[in-house]
DNA sequence: CTATATTATGAAAACCTTTTCAATGTGACA
DNA sequence: TGTCACATTGAAAAGGTTTTCATAATATAG
C-alpha cells in the first residue's frame, strides 16, 4: 500500500542495504548509487516508516515530557529549555497531560515502559516516591522543578525552602512582623518546602508563628481573593502577604483592591513565579522568579546523558532564584 | 537484554502467539494458559514494545497536536477537549512545540509522513495553505481555532469574522463612534478576519472606516500598551477600543489605567479569549469567548473519523463564540 | 604482476510483535 | 463407531527498517 525501501531500491536499481546506507549517510557508497537513490526517494515521495527504524535500532529518539495541564504558562519557558537542549543532540520532545490524574500518568508512562520514547520527564507527578523510585530503578526517568521526599530520581529543582525563606525575610526587613502565607491544600512538595521556608524566616527573626496567618486554598485564583478576605478579616490582620504562587497573589491583590487597601503601603504581596501576568496587573507584583529555562535546558542534558551512561546519576541538582521586586512591595 | 514476549512464551510453556492472545484478550485461549501467561508478565515485570506492535499493526494510537508554544493557556482547553474525544477512543494525544519556526513544524510533521503517530492537528499553523493541502492529500491532518484561506483540510473553528463584528456591533450599541482597534501585525487568519469584521460593523452602520483607529502590533500584552498609546495620543482619541486577544486588552488597559482613564466609563475596552486573567484584572474584561473544549473535541472526533473513513472529511466546521460582558464596557 | 588492502555491494538476519494457517484434541451427534 | 463442529494451540509469515557478513571489484603496495 504504502511505498518502502524495497520500492526506493526496485527503482534505483539496488539493494535495500545501500538504500538504507545513503538515508542514513554511510560511507562507503558511490556516488552513483546516492543519486539513484535520492532520485527514486524525490520521485516516489518516500520516507522512511520510523517503526521499522525504531524497533531495529531500539530507540526514538523522542523524550516524553509529562504535565499536568499546559494551563501554568510558566511551564513554557521550561519546555523551551527542554527542547532546547533536546534538538542540539537530535532529540525530539514530546508533551502529555495528565490532567492531576496519577492513573493518567501511570498510563502516560508507559510509553517508556514500552519503549515508544526513550526517556520521561515528570514536571510534578502525582504518583508517589516509591512508585516513582521502583520505576527509577529500570527506566530513563527524571523529575523538573518539583523535588520528591525520599525520591533518588535524577532532580533538577530549586530550593523551595530557601526561595520562601528569602521572599519572606524581604518582607520582615520591610518592616512587617504580622505576614499572611496562602498556600495550597493539595500540597506539592514545592509548597511544602515554601512553607517550611515561611516558618524559617519568622524564627529567624523571632517572630512567634501563628497558625491563623497560613490559609489553604488550591491554585486557582479565586482561592487567592478567598485567602486574602479571610486574613483580612481575622481579629489582627496582616500587613503582608507571601503567596505561593502568581495566580494565587493576583487573586489576593483582586481582593485588597475591591476593599480599599493600599497596596505597597498598607498592605505588601510577594508572589511566586514571575508569570507574564505579575507585572501586566497593576500594581505589578514582586515575586520570586526561578530560573525555568535554565532547569529544563539542564533536565534534558542530564537525562540524555544518563541514557547513554553505564551507571546513571541520580542525583538532585538545585538552579538559584530571585528576588524580583516591583510595585506590591513598595519598591 | 529487555525481556520480551518469548521470554514470556518459555517461562509460561505456550507459544508466543498465545501470550499475545493473551495480552490482546483475545478469544480462544484456555483459562490455564491466561493465568500462566499473566503470571509471567507478572514475575518478569514485561510490558509489550510498542515498536514491534505498532509496525505490525500499523497503527500507533497516537495523535500529534501541533501547537506554537504552551505560552497561551487558553490552548489548555482545547488540549483538555482533544484528549477527552481521543481517550474516549483508545488514542492518546501527544503535544510539540514550533516556536513559531515553520521549519520546525514541517520536522514534527514528519512524524506523521514516518508514520510515528496517525494523525496530526495544527492549531495555528506556520505552514502556507499549499503545503499545507499537499500534505493533506496523504495525510490525516486537521486544523483546529485557526482556518486558512483556500485550505481543503478537515478544520474545527469559529467564524471570526461574524465574532469582530459582533464585538464591534456592541460598542457601537452603547454609544460608541470612534472605535480603536489593536490587532497584529503578523497575520494570522483570525486576526485578518476579526479586522474585517471590524470593517463590516462600522460599515453596518454607517460609520466612516479611519484607518488612524487601527494599530498594528504583535501577541504581547507590552504592544497593548504601546498601541493604546498610539491611540489615545490621536487627536481625536477613539472612546472605545476593541483588541484581537485579551493579552492585548489588558496590556491596553493596563495603559489606560496609569493615565487616570476611567474605564468602563471614559473609554470602553473589548478583547478577545476569555482567558482566566480577564476577570482577576480589575477592572474585568469585557471579551469574546470562543468554544476551546468544544474545537478540541470535535476536531478529534472528526479526525478519527477519517482515519477509518475511505473518503476524507475536508470541511470547515464552525462552533459559536459568545459575547461576556463586564466591567471595560460599563456592564 | 602478484599479494593485499580497500571500497562498494547485496543477501539475509535481526528487532518484536500480530496474525494467518494448519493441526491437534475434544465432545456431540447420528 | 464414524463424522463433524468447535475450541485451543503453535509454527511461521509479515510488517519495514538497519546491520552483519560475505563477496566482488578495484586500488595499492611490494
Amino acid at each position: 500500500m504504502s511505498v518502502t525501501i524495497k520500492d526506493v531500491a526496485k527503482m534505483a536499481n539496488v539493494s535495500v542495504a545501500t538504500v538504507s546506507r545513503v538515508l542514513n549517510k554511510k560511507s562507503n557508497v558511490s556516488d552513483e548509487a546516492i543519486k539513484a537513490v535520492n532520485d527514486a526517494v524525490e520521485s516516489l515521495g518516500y520516507s522512511p516508516n520510523f517503526l521499522g527504524r525504531d524497533l531495529r535500532k531500539s530507540e526514538t529518539r523522542r523524550i516524553l515530557a509529562i504535565i499536568a495541564s499546559t494551563e501554568q504558562s510558566f511551564y513554557s519557558d521550561v519546555i523551551r529549555g527542554m527542547e532546547a537542549a533536546a534538538y542540539a543532540q537530535g532529540y525530539d520532545v514530546l508533551i502529555a497531560t495528565t490532567q492531576n490524574d496519577p492513573n493518567h500518568e501511570m498510563h502516560l508512562l508507559g510509553m517508556l515502559f514500552s519503549r515508544a520514547v526513550d526517556g520521561a520527564v515528570l514536571l510534578g507527578p502525582k504518583l508517589d516516591a516509591n512508585t516513582i523510585n521502583a520505576l527509577g530503578e529500570k527506566h530513563n526517568i527524571a523529575m523538573c522543578l518539583e523535588r520528591l521526599d525520599n525520591c533518588n530520581v535524577l532532580t533538577v529543582t530549586i530550593d523551595n525552602v530557601k526561595a520562601g525563606r528569602d521572599a519572606v525575610n524581604y518582607l520582615i526587613r520591610k518592616g512587617h512582623k504580622k505576614i499572611g502565607l496562602i498556600t495550597t491544600l493539595q500540597r506539592s512538595q514545592s509548597s511544602i518546602d515554601r512553607e517550611i521556608g515561611y516558618k524559617l524566616a519568622l524564627k529567624d527573626n523571632d517572630i512567634p508563628y501563628n497558625e491563623e496567618y497560613v490559609y489553604f486554598g488550591s491554585y486557582e485564583t479565586e482561592q487567592g481573593m478567598t485567602g486574602c478576605e479571610y486574613l483580612m478579616n481575622l481579629p489582627s490582620p496582616p500587613t503582608a502577604i507571601f503567596a505561593i504562587s502568581d495566580m494565587i497573589a493576583i487573586g489576593a491583590m483582586n481582593y485588597a483592591l475591591s476593599k480599599g487597601y493600599r497596596i505597597g503601603k498598607d498592605l505588601m504581596f510577594m508572589g511566586f513565579d514571575n508569570i507574564a501576568y505579575s507585572h501586566m496587573f497593576v500594581p505589578h507584583l514582586s515575586t520570586v522568579e526561578q530560573p525555568c529555562y535554565a532547569q529544563g535546558k539542564l533536565v534534558i542534558e542530564k537525562l540524555i546523558e544518563n541514557m547513554k551512561a553505564d551507571t546513571p546519576d541520580h542525583n538532585l541538582y538545585t538552579l538559584s532564584h530571585s528576588l524580583v521586586l516591583r510595585d506590591s512591595t513598595g519598591d
